[in-house]
DNA sequence: CTTGACGTTTACGTTAACGTCAACCACCAT
DNA sequence: ATGGTGGTTGACGTTAACGTAAACGTCAAG
């Protein structure tokens, strides 16, 4: 697509590709307001900051949130423009939740990550007594 | 339930209750044979086994795995007590590849923990002008 | 002896997150 | 004007991961 005054823009498809989804995943995400791309006739146009909104929920989805969640978290990103105190001080606890389970998934795969290494290490170790004692001329 | 000479053992309903899932969800991983339970007449019985077995289940769950994607995991972990080169060098390798992918999403939980933080950190600041402004005569 | 709390199987229902298909329009190249 | 490429809106299909209900066994308490 063409770029604007507005830095680059995708249609679906470019963006799709980019993203490594489908189109109808796009227009699913629309239908269910993640995201509201502006439109030039009856043709989706994406700007860069519908593209972070999607990088944002893609990663979301890597994590394992379901796209309710995802939504309460963009939903709360956008509000975070909101200057009353009150909506301020909602989103800044639930922004504290949020970091807390992060920390928490953060350790949960730390260990996660030592017992797949502490495993993999065993299987080495075997391995080399395997090959030491099937080759017993070599030493 | 009670103990016997290989350790506490548990019903379906007790082993539910402590990891927060229904026995709906521990019969169904059972026929989809992620766990094989002994029993004891009809009813299931289950061991530390099957419950460190359940735990492993249930973290890749909150990871987002699938449940095809941690059956092939658990299999691989039954298999490491295999002694047979091939096998073991299989195994490796798919270690190798599950804690790359650990890396990568560690790194990712690092960059989006950092996001947030960062965004309540603006939250806070803001928070703290509005105060500021909302009472000058304290100062 | 029946009531209630636990267990059992079988079977159908449900929800999320898309995939797939049909039927259509717009434009460009051959 | 025909075909190819890429866009549009429905509408229905699909899969994973259970939920829910029916219909039954079992054992201890009242």
């Amino acid at each position: 697509m063409t770029t604007t005054r507005e830095g680059r823009v995708w249609t679906v498809g470019e963006l799709a590709d980019e993203l490594g989804v489908t189109t109808r995943t796009l227009r699913f995400y629309e239908a269910e307001g993640l995201i509201s791309p502006r439109r030039a006739g009856m043709q989706r146009v994406y700007g860069p900051r519908e593209r972070t909104r999607l990088k944002l929920i893609l990663r979301g989805k890597r994590f394992g949130m379901t796209l309710a969640e995802i939504r309460e978290i963009v939903d709360i990103y956008d509000g975070a423009a909101s200057s009353e105190q009150r909506q301020l001080e909602k989103l800044l606890a639930r922004l504290d939740e949020i970091a807390a389970d992060l920390r928490a998934r953060h350790a949960d795969l730390r260990r996660t990550l030592a017992e797949v290494t502490d495993v993999a290490e065993q299987c080495r170790t075997r391995l080399a007594e395997l090959s030491a004692t099937a080759r017993p001329d070599l030493q």
